[in-house]
DNA sequence: TTCGTAACACAACATTGTTGCAATTAATAA
DNA sequence: TTATTAATTGCAACAATGTTGTGTTACGAA
């Protein structure tokens, strides 16, 4: 981990008042490397020999409940994460942008700059946020079985 | 189960090549009686004594992949199933409408008349499917709460 | 009626996620 | 620097959801 990174994930901590921390540093440093949303499951490949299974689990809760992370469920029902926009904040998550799940390596992507379109709802249902994934082949794999 | 509903999932399980058992027509009966979609864990309890556990499973996996009912994760990962349109085959789905999961009762609802506005993506993906999920208040329990 | 296959039940297992509690450690104050 | 304390971690135990394998049962066609 270069010096350069590790101040930025301090930093992110620190704004957060939560503690600086071995695990925590490096659960932010696979995420902030990666350049789609990071499933449990590698998490717990990547880093579950140093960190307890169950620590990996509560570090993820925080970070999404402090608005450092955001969680995005796949087609299969995995969870995966990915770092927010530094606009997000505790209470307050904008990332609702479009998630791109690829049929073939089933990698998730967030799409930054594509948001969900306004829709109109039948009457009655309150609406507080949405979620949209879009499924299909992703640019990567397209390229390798062309 | 009365006798003309009986008829109408002998038809479906007779076009779709699938022997008429008792399990089947209880799931579908569960299913088709409802007016949101049913969570697996609630089937489980309703019919999981009268059927073994695996048995629900292969019968909601052999569903879905003969169009018969269609998945829906909600918010929390929980699998759903409704029935679906009865223009959906084995390998032709189309159930894009939007789903609604209420944050309260937990609820996920078919919305068969709201469908899932165009979109633009960014190059290089190839779209298969898009799943939008709107989270919210629902009908019944923002009267409830009044 | 017989026969082959589809559907079933049961056991065993894998994965994902949670809870309680004791031990450790990071941040702060003395 | 050392002491204090609350936050964090590790471990054990558990729950929920889903899968796989295998032997048995029962439909439906011949
Ligand atoms: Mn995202
Ligand atoms: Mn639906
Ligand atoms: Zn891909
Ligand atoms: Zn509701």
């Amino acid at each position: 981990m270069e010096n350069i990174k590790i101040q930025k994930y301090e930093d992110l901590l620190l704004k957060n008042g939560l503690k600086r921390t071995g695990a925590r540093l490096q659960v932010l440093d696979v995420l902030s490397n990666r350049n789609s949303a990071t499933s449990q499951p590698y998490l717990e490949n990547i880093i579950g020999k140093a960190i307890d299974r169950v620590t990996l689990y509560r570090i993820l809760k925080t970070f999404e409940e402090k608005g450092i992370i955001h969680r995005i469920l796949d087609n299969q029902g995995t969870a995966n994460y990915a770092i927010c926009s530094n606009s997000c904040t505790a209470h307050n998550h904008h990332d609702e942008h479009v998630h791109f799940n690829c049929n073939n390596c089933l990698k998730v992507y967030c799409l930054a700059e594509t948001k969900i379109p306004p829709l109109k709802m039948p009457a009655g249902f309150e609406v507080y946020s949405m979620n949209l994934i879009v499924s299909g082949i992703c640019k990567d794999c397209k390229q390798h079985t062309n």
